[in-house]
Formats: structure tokens, C-alpha cells, sequence
DNA sequence: TGAAACCATGGAGCAAAGTCAACGGTTTTT
DNA sequence: AAAAACCGTTGACTTTGCTCCATGGTTTCA
């Protein structure tokens, strides 16, 4: 598919699917049919971009993200040591969401605290 | 106290505890006993800023957090309507924590995927 | 058959969240 | 009493993750 199907699929602009293909995150092929000069990206781009979602909303870097989704297109078994990337990623994915929910219980304490009396002046 | 012991005890840079004042989030008083003109921080200001680390764990900028601190003080019944704002924000976190464990599976299942069949080749 | 909408590339620009360096003053340590 | 460690202020700089603009070619719609 071309970069603007993608882009309203995905909710994500032009731009940032450039900028994401640019920093290796998912790939398009370029010279298919050689008539226009047109990209066409895969229809796996779809769910590769919905997880990079999830990957940012996790804290995850760019950078951070091209090592991980080699690993999950990897064949099992490659000499890189991907579990040990994998073991401290996921160690901090769940520290960040620690610290999300005791900030999200820090939210809702507030919010029932102005609540309680709204306008006792 | 000064803000060395500050940093000492939340593991954060003097020049991130100088920003975070600059941009409200913390307060000192300077003009104290007038000798030197170095500030003096809270003992509260370590709690703050622990919840600041958290915030920010849950994706929240500075600046929203300028506006949720002061809601964290505020007395209950002020004319700001600081519900709606609560209610946004904790909408926002809930789905980050969504997404964040979205991902961590992800990455789990990916972690298992490699560990099955490590060495097959 | 145009006009409007779409595409690629390249590079400049931007906001956020700090970091770093320099300067001059103050405490603390030795 | 030095030296080392700390403090405040100012302002420039850095990184990250994009966005915006300009240019020029390609499809698609009316």
C-alpha cells in the first residue's frame, strides 16, 4: 500500500512514517514496478506502527526500538544476545508501569480530595 | 536543606532540580537568613519531586504537571475548574498504562519466542 | 484536460527536557 | 589558610522525535 493509505490506517502522519522507515523501523519496497517512484509498504507496516504506539506510550526509544523489532523478526537462535536486551527492556517497561499507576493513584486521590468538598468558602 | 542533599536523596542532577524550580514545579525560599543567598528546599520538596519521577514515568510533560501540582495543594473549591482537567489526565495515564502492557506482552512473547528453539540452526 | 490530490527527497526548524560551561561567591575540609 | 567542594545565575548547547517547506514528478477526479 502507498504511505497515505498507511498514514490514515494508522492515525500517523506522512511525515512520521518517513521518519520511522528513514530510522530503519519498518520497511518499504521502492523499485517494485519501476513506472512511478512510489514506495509500497507491506501490509504487516500496519501492526509493525501500532506496536511502535505502544512501544512509545511504554517509553521506549527509537533507537531502542529498531534493536527490538530486528529481535522479533529474528530467527530464533542468532549469535546476538537478544535476551539479555530483552530481560532489561522488559524490567523497564514494568518499573514505568509502577510508576504509572502509583502516578495515576496519585491522580484520582486528588481528584476525590477536591470532590469531597467543592465549595466551602 | 540545600539542594546537594536534595540530589542526593532523589537521585536527580542539581541542574534538573534548578529547571523543575524555574519552571514551578518546586519551590524554595532564598532570601532566608539573608547571609549567603543559597536556597533553602523543603523537606516536602523530596516527596514532590518523587512524584514528578512518577509523572513522568506516566508520560506527563512539565508543563501539565505545573498545572496538577497546583491542584495537589489547592484547596478544595477553587473557581478553576481542576476536575475536567483530573479527568483528562487520568484518562490519558489509564491509556499509557494500556498501551505500555500491550507492549510488555509483546515483548514477553517475544523474549519466549527466542528462548525456545535458541540454538537450532 | 486540467485541477486537485498524492508521492519522494532534502533540509531547515521546533518543542521538550534537560545538560554543560563559565563566572564569582560561600562553606567545608585538611 | 589553602584547597576542595558546594552554591547561584546566565546562557549556550544537546538530544529526541518529529513537523514544515520547497521542489518536482505522478495519479486521480471532475
Amino acid at each position: 500500500m502507498r504511505i497515505g493509505e498507511l498514514a490514515k490506517r494508522t492515525g500517523l502522519s506522512r511525515d512520521a512514517i518517513r521518519f520511522y522507515e528513514r530510522e530503519g523501523l519498518i520497511t518499504a519496497s521502492t523499485s517494485r514496478e519501476a513506472s512511478n517512484n512510489y514506495k509500497d509498504y507491506p501490509e504487516d507496516a500496519v501492526m509493525t506502527l501500532e506496536v511502535i504506539r505502544d512501544a512509545q506510550s511504554a517509553g521506549m526509544s527509537i533507537a531502542d526500538l529498531a534493536i527490538l523489532l530486528s529481535q522479533l523478526s529474528a530467527e530464533a537462535g542468532e549469535d546476538f544476545d537478544g535476551d539479555a536486551f530483552l530481560a532489561t527492556k522488559i524490567a523497564e517497561v514494568e518499573a514505568r508501569i509502577e510508576g504509572s499507576e502509583r502516578f495515576l493513584k496519585t491522580l484520582k486521590d486528588t481528584r476525590a480530595a477536591l470532590a469531597i468538598a467543592p465549595y466551602d468558602d
